[in-house]
Parts: C-alpha cells; structure tokens; sequence
DNA sequence: TCGAACTTGAACAGTGCTGTTCGAGTTCGA
DNA sequence: TCGAACTCGAACAGCACTGTTCAAGTTCGA
C-alpha cells in the first residue's frame, strides 16, 4: 500500500510526495504520542478522547488519519517496525545463536515496557488477524534464529520451531504482564523470563 | 437497580429461591449455549443476534440475563466453575506433584476446546481485572500444587511459584491457538504443550 | 507579503447498539 | 381449568460514537 509514504497522511498533500508543512508534521508526531498513550490507558479510548489529549480538533485528527483503525494500524507499525530495526542492529546472525536469543530478549525486553498496553488495546479493538499479520516480519527473524539454533544444537529439535516462537513470544508477552501488575519488578520479570526460555528450548 | 438480586435471573421469581418454571429452564439453558457460540464466532456479537440464536425475544433475553456484561460474566463463571470441578475430580493432592501436573494438563485441555474463543471474546468485552478476577480460584489451585511440587523437589525452586503457574497458564493458551490457527493438530499441541511445561518446571 | 496549506468548531447525518415499557398472547403446573 | 409465570414484537428513548461538510480563521514558507 501507500502505508510506507504516508498511511498518516495530512489534508491536502495527501497522495502526492510533496512535502509537508512543518505544523503538519509537528500534529501528526502528537497525534500518534496521544494516541499511544489514550490507548494504554484505555483500549476503548475514542477520536475525540485521542484529539483532545493531542491538542489538535477532532476535524484535524480525521485529516491526519481517515478513520481509527487507520491510526491503530499505523501505531501498532510504528511499534514493530521499532522492534524490527532493534533486532536487525543485533546482527543476530553472527553470535550463536543461545547467545543472540539472549541478546534478543534483552533488547525486545526494553520496547516492550512502551508497547504493551499499546498491543493489548490493537488486541481488543483490531480483528485479530491484522495483529498476526502484523507480527509475521519479525517473528519470522525469530523463527529464522531458532532454526540455526536448532541446527548449531543449542536448542531441541524434538519440537517444532513454530511452537519454539510462540513459547518465546508469549512468554515475552507473560512476564510484561506480571511486571505490569506489580507480582514481578521489571528486573525480576527479565531475569525469570531467561531463565524459563533458556530451559524450555535447551535440548534434553 | 434490582440487577443486585438478578444477576441472571428470570422474570418474576428472580431473587427469592422458588422453582422456576421449566420453559424459564430451558430457555436460560439455550440462551447460554447461544451465547457461548455466538461469541465464539464473534466476539463483538449484540444482545439481538444471541437472542435470535437461541430463538428468543430479545426482551426475554434481558429478563434472563440484566445486561450484556453480566450475560458474559455468566458464561465465564460457568467455564472456570468447570474446570475448577475438573481440577478437584482429579484429586491432585494424591499423587506427586510432576504427576498430578500432567493430569492436570490433560484434562484442561479438553475443556480448552470449547471455551478458548469465549475466553478471548471476555478479554475483549470485560474489563481485563474482571477477567482476572474470575481466574483467581483456579490459578490458586495450580499454585498449591505448584508450590508442594517444589517442596517435593519436583519442580525448580530458583523461579517464584507465581510466575511459574503464569507460564503454565500462558503455554497452556497458546497451545490451544496455534491449535485453532491450524499450525498444529490439537494431539500435536498437547504433548508439544507437555514437553515444555515440562522442562520449564524441571530443576536444573 | 501573499497565497496555499493547514486547523478549527459547530453542526449534521447516520449507525448501531442498549435497556425499557406496554399490552397481549402462550404455556406451565397445581 | 385457571391463575400466575413466562414470552413476544413493536416501539420508544437515549446514548456514544463515526465520519463529513462548511465557512471561517491561522500559520507556514517562498
């Protein structure tokens, strides 16, 4: 689509690659800021809610983003192509690959604290198949790690990569909970969580 | 205003403890199933479409059931009051800990089948402590035995109990999706679902 | 400075619910 | 069989939100 020029396009310059005018620009970076955190507060939080935290008129939100799944869509990109860009800098690929799934978790650990409200609010209010959809880059990078890991032997091949992912994505998703609801520090969480992956993927 | 006497009650005989007639019965009976798979198609679904799904007035509807929250809550109760009844049939308390567990996987994920959907459509619908709140019994069960296991030395000590039965939990319903999104045959999630329960709890 | 880009509030149209009331019909059960 | 329990459709009132239009105003940038 055009979601990599613009899938936040302001009034008039919308389709063409003109640039934009900088109190343009300037709205859409609030407008995504409030939104973020309208939609951790509340998932069902309303355009008129988001316009009013982002100091912008409702008329203007609409013209920086046609409808509110367009917005959510577009924050929940934002996200992952962060989380994305976080993982390729790893350079995964040239540590073993124990050693570069510990790195990863490391990393994602610190987005998350950001995020997961966020994904939590795209959970309830996106059809569930674009919140998958959206995640296949880089839970396919994942899978990618733990096949080579499985390869090198670092990790059991008694079960299939895709579920190897899922275990580690949802207990990703798992400690940020805890965390959030106060049973775990943030420390804490990280450190448990590492050492559950650790030996849910070690080979027997 | 009188929804504290009628949670889900029927017309008239709604608070005091009379019998109730066996159209009432029957027609409490069909709504909740309705329900249960209407929500399971869609998690968003209205008060009309469950009524007509259970062939019903949607006045009769709201005589049984006060509100859509407390439709919902219903449900859940009755899912969670089934596996809580699961649990205590299996007498977990008789046998060791790493035992007991693995029948206590088993059997959950039966009762996974059927309710895993409506689970995901009261996280949508229901304010997520709610959701929570109505887990509190059955997770309390799985952390006693959690917890005798690591006295017994049947399961790792360097991992709080608590975060222990969230993975458990977690794994558990992760399982269950990969089941619905066609990744794995539901005898393939199970005993991947084992393995991994398995060596996450295992001491090192 | 001047026009185009952008923002604004008010107001409107439309939708799709929720929950209630009513008067009348149907069904149970003693 | 008879009254109470229950059901029914229609219609109503109300709400909250979405997305659009308009006729201003304001701000950028060349």
């Amino acid at each position: 689509m055009e979601s990599d020029q613009r899938a936040a396009a302001p009034t008039r310059r919308a389709g063409s690659g003109q640039p934009r005018r900088a109190d343009a620009e300037r709205n859409t970076a609030a407008i995504l800021a409030a939104a973020a955190g309208c939609f951790a507060r509340d998932p069902q939080a309303s355009m008129t809610e988001i316009a009013s935290a982002a100091g912008v008129g409702r008329v203007t939100l609409y013209a920086h983003f046609p409808s509110r799944e367009a917005l959510l869509g577009e924050l929940m990109d934002r996200a992952l192509r962060e989380v994305a860009a976080a993982v390729a800098a790893q350079h995964l690929d040239r540590s073993p690959a124990d050693r570069a799934l510990r790195t990863l978790l490391r990393s994602s650990w610190h987005l998350l604290d950001r995020n997961l409200r966020m994904l939590h609010a795209a959970r309830r209010a996106l059809p569930s198949e674009t919140v998958e959809e959206r995640h296949t880059d880089v839970l396919a990078a994942v899978e990618q790690l733990i096949t080579r890991g499985q390869d090198e032997g670092a990790f059991r091949t008694d079960l299939p990569a895709h579920w190897l992912v899922t275990s580690v994505y949802t207990l990703i998703l798992a400690a940020g909970d805890q965390v959030e609801s106060g049973r775990f520090s943030s420390a804490e969480a990280l450190s448990a969580l590492e050492a559950t992956v650790d030996s849910a993927l070690r080979p027997a």
